[in-house]
DNA sequence: AACATTATGTCAGTCGCTGACAAACGACAA
DNA sequence: TTGTCGTTTGTCAGCGACTGACATAATGTT
């Protein structure tokens, strides 16, 4: 499952292992080209399988289902996200800690190496794709939930709370989710608005979140 | 579409209308005891349609797959929820805005009129299932960001801003969605609890809401 | 080299869903 | 009442996602 941690593993020894990891990865890369190029409905899976030469049960034995093939690389980078979270100095808030790994996940992506198929530019694109395709948007989302789970879990042991009785990291994770939602959304819509991607998305994210607090608040304007 | 205005209209008239709504309402029906009876994914399409001496391609002719079946009640529900939330005065800020509408979709589920059909101890059961079945809450996910677009849309209005420019609004619709969603939650988990469900529901609601800033401030405990 | 494991292919079948066409039905006017 | 017209429904045929069962081939182990 977690095929990228931080530092990556060398040698995974196992020669078995390196072949499905390549034909795994094949499939992935297959995917997102077909995806991208004629739409994730008009792609089958046959398709797919067949034009990484191999059967369409074998591509069901690797992923559960279409979606899952699509939203593959998401899911290696929230894994990361979870890894740098758990990681983070305990002396910061809850707030602050999150900031930080949000902003360690997009200097990964910004050098490259998330599951060694991670550019700034192909993450763009595929949110594209699932924001245009419900099926996958709602796939995704569902994920999201998950990690919002695991999150509030993280924020929850580090300060020392019970996540069944105290609800406020949850409702914390959910919060951070739309912010980071939204930025990618409004960064999206104008790519160029906003500067070099990694800092203009940090940027929209930190205001975001600055500017939560007082929308909660009172009345606007 | 929209089946439940606030106050019902009294009589559709057209004789084949009425028909068509009796079949749908069968349709939902059925579908809710077989789901609750037998589970979501162990239900076909085909039984449903049977139990109510329907073709499958009518079932299809209603609604476009298996899940909005499910989720029609609650489709309903979210409609009168942007009626309430647009009928509420515009002396109200946002949050107090949206807090009223709440309690007043809650107040009417009470007295059993959402749909003519959406009993409160029915809502729970349907949560429930939802919540246990993956497809189901993929869906129901996409739909209430569908939702949280609609009342931001709503909130922009009110308060006179344009929605693509300043994402207040779609942070604090983001932001309701995730309270609503862990109340609901909290609640079903033990329903005992919390005392009669409206006002144990409300209680939560409004506690979530009131622990959210302090929660974004800082460090707790 | 022989054996145990495990990945892959093939086959057949179920289920969700759709387009096309024809029959049945309700609405409306002569 | 009857005839016409638009809408709803059923039937049929077909695609694509997904699964279980079994056979076969590849790999790892002794």
């Amino acid at each position: 499952m977690a095929s990228t941690s931080i530092a990556a593993e060398p040698q995974p020894a196992g020669l078995r292992e390196r072949k499905k990891q390549r034909t795994r990865d094949a499939l992935v890369d297959a995917a997102h080209r077909l995806f991208l190029r004629q739409g994730y409905g008009k792609t089958t899976v046959d398709e797919i399988a067949a034009s990484v030469e191999v059967s369409q049960r074998t591509f069901f034995r690797y992923f559960a289902n279409k979606e899952e093939v699509a939203l593959a690389v998401l899911a290696d980078a929230e894994e990361t996200f979870l890894t740098l979270l758990r990681a983070r100095p305990a002396e910061e808030n809850p707030l602050q800690a999150m900031r930080g790994a949000v902003r360690q996940v997009w200097q990964n992506l910004d050098e490259g190496r998330v599951a060694e198929r991670g550019s700034v530019e192909g993450a763009l694109e595929l949110f594209e794709l699932i924001e245009s395709t419900p099926t996958l948007l709602a796939a995704h989302l569902r994920h999201s939930l998950q990690q919002e789970i695991e999150v509030a879990r993280i924020l929850a042991e580090r300060e020392g709370l019970d996540p069944a009785l105290d609800l406020r990291p949850r409702l914390l994770a959910a919060v951070l989710g739309s912010v980071v939602r939204l930025s990618h959304l409004s960064y999206a819509a104008e790519p160029d608005r906003h500067g070099h991607c990694m800092d203009g998305m940090l940027a929209l994210i930190e205001r975001h979140f600055d500017q939560l607090g007082p929308a909660l608040a009172g009345s606007w304007r």
